[in-house]
DNA sequence: GTCTATAGATTGATAGAC
DNA sequence: GTCTATCAATCTATAGAC
C-alpha cells in the first residue's frame, strides 16, 4: 500500500465518520479500522486528530471555493460588460448551486457537504474556525456583489439577510435525507433538483423583500 | 444542600456546557465541577449522561412548546371566529417570536436556545431524536395552519419551505453573538429586536413567493 | 512507511461507607 | 442523598523494531 493510498483512505474514512457521527464522537481507532490501516499511520501522516480534520476540510473546500469564486466573478464580469448591476438571483445561484451540486461529484462529497453544513453552528472552535477562515473571503465577495445588486437595502440589513440565507442553505446541506421531519401524515419530500430550485426561490424572495 | 438544589445545579451546568462545548465534548466531571456537586450525584439523580441530556432538553422545551402551541391555537381560533383563513405572517410570528424571546427569560435560557437550535443538525441520534420527538407535534400543528393560510401552494412545496424557515430560525438560535461573520470590513450586526423582525420578514417572503 | 506495544490521561459508571 | 474510592474501558499520542 503506497503512501498516497493510505493518506486517501484515512481522509475518506475520517470524512465519513466526522460527518455521520461528529468529530468528538469519532475515535482514531474507528477511522483506522474503517480505512483498514494502522492506528499509528494517522499521526504519522497528519500529526494529530485536529490536523486530520483540517486536512479533511481543505481537501474538498479549496476546490469548491475555486468553483464558487469563478461563478461569482463570472456574474460580476458579465454585469460590468453590460453596464448594469448584477442581479441578486444570479449571485445567489452562483454561490448555492455549485455547493449543492458538489454533493453528487463523488461518493464522499455528500458526507463532506453535511460536515461543512454543520460547521457554522459547531460549538467547538477547532472545527468552526477552521471552516470560517476558508469561507470568509468568498462570503465577502458575495456580500460585495449583493450590495451592488440591491442598493436599496442598507448594508447592515443585507448582511443580516445574507446570513439568514447561509443558515437556510446550511440546513439543506445537513439534511442527508431530503426531510428532517419524516412522518406518515406529512407530504413526501421533493426530489433533489426541485429542492435546489425551491431553495433559490426562497432565499431570493427573503433577501429582496422591502425593509 | 437539598435534593432539589443539586438536581437544578446539575441541570444548569449541563445545559451551559452541552450548549457551549457540545454533548460529546462535555464530561460528567466538567459538569459536576462547575455545579460544585459530587460526581456520583449525576448517576444517582439522572441514571446516565444520556438521560441527563434528555432532562436538560425537557425541562425548558415542554414549557416553551406550551407557549408556542397556545399562540398558534390563538391565531387559528381568531381566524375561525372571523370566518377567514389565518395569515402566514401571524402563524410564523406565533411560532418564532416566543422561541427567540425565550432567550431572555432566564440566564440559562440563552444556552438552551442555542442547544436546541443545533439539535436538528446534530449527527448523534441520542441528541437529535430526543429533540425531534418533542418538536414534531407543534411542527405538525404549524404546518396544518399554514396549509390553510396558503392554499395556493402544494403541500409538498409548503412543507419544504417550512423546513427552510425552520433551518433559518435554527441558524439564528445558534448564533450566540448576533453575527457568525465578524470582520472589520463588514457592517455591525443588528440589535436583537430588529434581528427578530428581519427574520420574520425573511421567512415570510420566502414562504409566500410564487411556485 | 508500516507495524506492535504501550504510555499516560480521561472517560462513564458503580460499590459501599456514612 | 452524599461522599470516597475505584473499576474497566476508552482515548490520543508516541517510542522503537523492522
Amino acid at each position: 500500500m503506497t503512501q498516497c493510498d493510505t493518506k486517501t483512505r484515512i481522509l475518506d474514512s475520517a470524512e465519513q465518520l466526522f460527518a455521520r457521527e461528529g468529530f468528538h464522537n469519532t475515535s482514531l481507532r474507528a477511522i483506522t479500522s474503517l480505512a483498514d490501516v494502522n492506528l499509528a499511520s494517522v499521526n504519522y501522516h497528519f500529526g494529530s486528530k485536529d490536523a486530520l480534520l483540517q486536512a479533511v476540510i481543505e481537501r474538498r473546500l479549496l476546490p469548491l471555493n475555486q468553483i464558487r469564486e469563478t461563478q461569482i466573478r463570472g456574474v460580476l464580469a458579465q454585469a460590468k460588460e453590460e453596464g448594469i448591476p448584477p442581479t441578486a438571483a444570479d449571485l445567489l445561484r452562483a454561490f448555492i448551486e455549485p455547493t449543492l451540486e458538489f454533493r453528487n461529484s463523488s461518493p464522499g462529497a455528500h458526507d463532506f457537504i453535511s460536515l461543512i453544513g454543520r460547521s457554522l453552528s459547531e460549538p467547538d472552535e477547532t472545527v468552526r474556525n477552521c471552516f470560517l477562515a476558508l469561507v470568509l473571503p468568498i462570503f465577502q465577495l458575495l456580500f460585495k456583489g449583493l450590495c451592488e445588486a440591491l442598493p436599496q437595502l442598507s448594508p447592515a440589513i443585507l448582511l443580516t439577510r445574507l446570513q439568514f440565507a447561509i443558515g437556510t442553505m446550511s440546513h439543506v446541506m445537513c439534511m442527508g435525507s431530503l426531510s428532517v421531519f419524516n412522518h406518515p401524515e406529512l407530504p413526501t419530500p421533493l426530489d433533489q433538483n426541485t429542492l435546489i430550485q425551491q431553495l433559490l426561490k426562497f432565499v431570493h424572495a427573503g433577501l429582496e423583500t422591502p425593509e
